[in-house]
DNA sequence: TTTAATGGCGCG
DNA sequence: AAAGCGCGCCATTAAA
């Protein structure tokens, strides 16, 4: 016989993603030398192969396109390739992110913005908690596990910020009390018991939820801080998961909007300011909330006080924008 | 042979 | 019924 069905696809089938994959892991042997061919093939077919494929044959790079009109929330995309998914989070994966160097006689410096869209929900709900916590610069996670677990900012344990670092991030989202139960593997009712405990303390954030949906539902759109509109049709369906998935964009195109606006405004002030003071340091990559550049030696220095600076001051909202630069001779160092 | 759908997974 | 937003792209399978 097979291995018992965890859960089934869109169409009925078997699934057999991660998530099943680790369950089954648990009890059988083979899903776990699954997982870890299925990891290693998305590496070889995605990037290694891939991007030596994609290299131009005369400059010798990678040279992507970004769309401008694609995402409905204002992000730029990439095609061609994509260099806005090249892997990170795991070892192996960094090895691919490596692999982006810097010419002779130049640096990689990556500069991305801080909790930016945390720090757009604090600007947006005028939550007092939220305002304050990016105000004295504390650890936003830490700070709300002090609030929801009851406990000193020094006295929050490692799993209880790991517990809100994904509730920070599933209320961006819209993210239910089943949605995070999932997430953390415990129960639905402890789960939703956090979130009412999060409500409790900012107040402010439920209040913009609430307001959003309305005015969502009323004038039929949402829009950025700066006044880009996302038209949600489906947010007064009867159908209900057609209605839930338009509420959720409703809470989260705003927050991502802004963010997507925000570093719009940097990509124009540095470029404008490179091309003023004639550096030679280029702008070669955006990935949402970080911009790359490829910077002579000699400008390193004055890229590394100045882009973060550029990137604070496009626009002053109610908590101050920090953005962070890193240098190094490859795109993974830089960070 | 080409196109479309599906399931899965890389990133912010 | 579904349950977490936004993308691009891979391999596989089915349909045109």
């Amino acid at each position: 016989m097979g291995l018992p069905v965890v859960k089934k696809t869109a169409s009925g089938a078997p699934s057999t993603d991660e998530e099943v994959l680790e369950k089954l892991a648990e009890d059988y042997p083979l899903p776990a030398k699954v997982l870890e061919h299925r990891s290693l093939s998305k590496l070889k077919g995605t990037y290694t192969d891939k991007l030596a494929q994609l290299a131009h044959p005369r400059t010798g790079r990678v040279h992507t396109h970004y769309a401008q009109a694609v995402a409905v929330t204002g992000r730029l995309s990439s095609n061609e390739p994509n260099l806005q998914n090249i892997p990170i989070r795991t070892t192996e994966g960094r090895r691919i992110r490596e692999a982006f160097v810097a010419p002779e006689g130049c640096r990689i410096a990556s500069a991305d913005y801080s909790q930016i869209e945390l720090r757009i929900m604090a600007h947006i709900s005028e939550d007092e908690a939220l305002l304050r916590a990016f105000r004295e610069n504390v650890d936003v996670h830490r700070a709300t596990a002090s609030e929801v677990f009851g406990v000193g900012l020094d006295e929050v344990s490692s799993e209880q910020r790991r517990y809100a670092k994904v509730i920070n991030f599933g209320l961006i989202y819209g993210m239910s009390a089943f949605g995070l139960a999932r997430n953390l593997g415990i129960e639905t009712s402890a789960a939703k018991s956090y979130i009412d405990r999060y409500f409790m303390r900012y107040p402010g954030v439920k209040q913009y939820m609430d307001e959003t949906r309305l005015s969502a539902k009323s004038r039929g759109y949402v829009e950025t801080v700066f006044g880009r509109r996302l038209y949600l049709p489906e947010i007064n369906s009867p159908n209900g998961p057609r209605r839930g998935g338009a509420e959720r964009q409703a809470i989260n195109a705003p927050m991502q909007g802004t963010a997507a606006d925000l570093i719009k405004l940097s990509m124009v002030k540095v470029q404008q300011v490179l091309d003023r003071e004639n550096r030679k340091t280029k702008m070669i990559m955006q990935v949402h909330d970080e911009l790359v550049f490829e910077v002579p030696e000699d400008e390193v220095e004055w890229l590394t006080t100045e882009i973060p600076r550029l990137m604070a001051g496009v626009a002053e909202l109610k908590v101050p924008l920090v953005a962070e630069l890193g240098v190094g001779p490859n795109w993974d160092q830089a960070h």
